[in-house]
DNA sequence: AGTATGACAGTCA
DNA sequence: CTGACTGCCATAC
């Protein structure tokens, strides 16, 4: 059988970003081994709209910008996760990204 | 098999 | 930092 697929790679790091964290999609697929692929990433994370259990309010663009706020159900429903997580968010923007930025390529590899 | 789409990233001004 | 253009990969029709 074919492996799961470019989605359950990208569910299972996007499940793996702990609480008040942040990533980006170039950083996922990156630690994918196809960082040309971001935009898989936010394809993937499209199709895990059907699964709860990801957090995908936590996966912005390399802007720190909530591209993807427009798909969830509610218009500032990814703002409101976010800032239920400490995390600051002005103009679809994560405050202090840089910070709260979490590389899976480090985090997940370092350790 | 080819075209179109997509929650992006990198580079240049 | 922001805006515009290009590149890249995977999925859907």
């Amino acid at each position: 059988m074919t492996n799961e697929g470019f989605f359950s790679q990208v569910y299972g790091i996007t499940k793996q970003i702990p609480f008040g964290r942040v990533t980006s999609y170039g950083a996922i697929a990156r630690y994918l081994g196809t960082p040309r692929s971001a935009r898989m990433v936010g394809w993937a994370l499209n199709a895990s709209h059907l699964d709860d259990s990801i957090p995908a309010h936590r996966v912005v663009n390399r802007k720190g910008l909530l591209s993807g706020k427009h798909h969830f159900k509610g218009s500032n429903l990814m703002q409101q996760l976010l800032e239920n997580e400490n995390v600051r968010v002005e103009n679809n923007v994560i405050v202090n990204f840089d910070k709260l930025f979490w590389d899976p390529n480090i985090e997940l590899k370092m350790q």
